[in-house]
DNA sequence: ACGTGTTCAGACAGCGCTGTCAAACCAAGG
DNA sequence: CCTTGGTTTGACAGCGCTGTCTGAACACGT
């Protein structure tokens, strides 16, 4: 049998083809006893609605658009970074019977610009949300709001944009990893910043002051190293860090990779971890918890973040006006074996 | 200004919608000089077909629907694999203009079935990927075929089977992986099964098998202990092994997840990997190039593979016969520091 | 000149749904 | 009874393309 259309449901329920779609799209203005006819036939046809023909007619797809930079690409095996975002917006999806369309790409690109329209024009999707660091670069951003797409960015908006956009509240979660080494008798708590064009990646730098001063440590300038987000980078920081004659009894690098950067290196160095070093990353990436020791990390709610992004994206066209223009969902400090008791000095 | 439509490029220039129709399509049968007239009307107007449309009037969408069962659904952190598979089919997508749909979904959901033909009779792809485990379970493929969409699946297919499916060539390269262990000396390789519901994981036994046939080695029951594919079921075929008197010099495991289990259980007892005792694995997950020390592996063409099948899927229509209706992409060795000579005994 | 076969182009009818608008219906009040 | 205003339903015209079919143009042999 070939697969049944809205006119043989509305042949069968005795009803004009309209009014099944009322009826599909829970539209209101239809009486409950019509309703329970057309769903009647609904059911005893098997009906589902052709979503092309729908996507024609009503000048719209169900689709979400999910752009990020892809991380294996080159070499930074943080696929537990784009799972999470795939299954928060999956999840936003699902609930709203859309699809996801996944579009991972190079940020190096230099016609990613071009290819993102391409993408975009092609597939139509109701909305886009776009993953850091693509949605720090502002040709990117530019380029699909030339589309006219609806756009939700995965990080800190800036306060006076109307762009839309869901982000974690890296400075505050930041602060309060600081205090917490410092609670633990931490004087010397070195940073190691991450890649500077990383908005977010920033805000950790912040909340590290923030933290310090909360905790009544003064600042050091020598205990700041500028790493780039790089494992390798995270070495020659900690290297230097470790060397010195009066070296940090803690590290906090602004992303896990750098992190464990640092626990290789003290352990290279015979530094005991967390005896007499503490260590701290961000990002709670899947090697956090296979490392010796365990690291304490910061767990991004990543997962939530994108399934907010998307479901600020499907409820737009429904009106349910946004009040912020920007949302924050807070991260949680993952509390592990690397950190510990400052030693006795 | 409003989106062009065929129409538009139809006007100016000066041709019908169909022809304009046939340059978009590669259609052949348009004179030279018409075509390049309509592709300079496409790039003046900036002309980008609608897929919608095109979807619904050809009655198919350019959709490969990638279908996979959801590891971290249930806390097995090989997001590796699905990353791969998903850039495997992208690549292939991307080729051929198609867009990809991901659907991870949870192999021990019993609505599996009704789940998965609303998604396809919704979204209607034009082919269906689907991996394993889900590609050896008879309910799901047959709810897949009853739907009429082609279908490859990402696991062995049986000879008999009209079924088109891709595979990597697990027997021969655990043989290849048996036989090298019996190059380092090892007389005594055991070997931890899979999952027995696993087809794939099935045949790396059978390999296991014919490897030491082939280094003329006997083989022993109890070298053979049953795992079930988790790092636990690894933790404790591996105490069994290497608690014996005569344990093993060598552990060959179906899967890394089990490999690396065996490292961790050799470091407890402080047996030295590869001093004392040789490990090897399967996969190729992304840990085995993290633990110390590095894991002697098998990797499969995920990426390939899944590109293959998406490939198979998109030149199906093209009438580009499908010569056999099983495509073998072969593994290769990934020799790293879990693995050497045997000690002399 | 004519037929014959082949290549190229256009007319037209949908694909299956939704948006618009108007008609029918209904309840309440005069 | 009729009006009024709200609710419920239906007729109809597309949405922007592709498939089919028919016609025009052209090449070639007779």
């Amino acid at each position: 049998m070939p697969k049944a259309t809205i006119d043989d449901v509305a042949n069968l329920a005795g009803v004009s083809m309209k009014t099944v779609s009322r009826v599909v799209n829970k539209e209101p203005n239809v009486r409950e006893s019509t309703r329970i006819k057309v769903e009647e036939a609904i059911a005893r046809l098997n009906y589902r609605p052709n979503q092309s023909a729908r996507n024609l007619a009503s000048q719209r797809t169900r689709l979400i658009g999910l752009i990020y930079d892809d991380p294996s690409a080159y070499e930074i095996p943080s696929a537990g970074y784009v799972i999470n975002m795939q299954q928060g917006t999956l999840r936003a999806c699902r609930k709203a019977h859309y699809e996801l369309l996944i579009h991972p790409c190079n940020y190096r690109n230099n016609n990613l610009g071009e290819e993102l329209s391409e993408l975009i024009e092609q597939a139509r999707p109701a909305g886009i949300v776009l993953a850091a660091p693509l949605s720090n670069m502002p040709k990117v951003v530019k380029a699909i709001e030339s589309t006219k797409t609806p756009l939700v960015c995965l990080s800190p908006g800036k306060a006076d944009s109307q762009r839309l956009s869901v982000a974690t509240n890296d400075r505050e979660i930041c602060a309060e990893m600081t205090r917490y080494l410092a609670s633990l008798g931490h004087k010397r708590i070195a940073f190691i910043t991450g890649h500077p064009s990383h908005k977010a990646v920033a805000n950790r730098y912040l909340g590290y002051l923030d933290g310090l001063r909360q905790s009544g440590l003064k600042f050091s300038e020598r205990l700041v190293l500028n790493g780039d987000n790089s494992f390798d980078s995270g070495v020659i920081c900690s290297e230097k860090l470790l060397k010195r004659k009066r070296a940090p009894t803690a590290i906090f690098a602004a992303n896990d990779d750098m992190a464990v950067a640092a626990i290789r290196v003290a352990d290279q160095l015979g530094i005991d971890v967390p005896g007499q070093l503490s260590i701290a990353g961000f990002d709670d990436i899947s090697l956090a918890r296979q490392i010796f020791p365990t690291l304490t990390t910061i767990r991004q709610p990543l997962s939530r973040m994108s399934e907010q992004a998307a479901t600020l994206l499907i409820n737009e066209r429904n009106d349910k006006v946004v009040a912020a223009n920007s949302v924050t969902i807070p991260a949680s400090l993952q509390i592990r074996d690397s950190t510990g008791p400052a030693r006795d000095q």
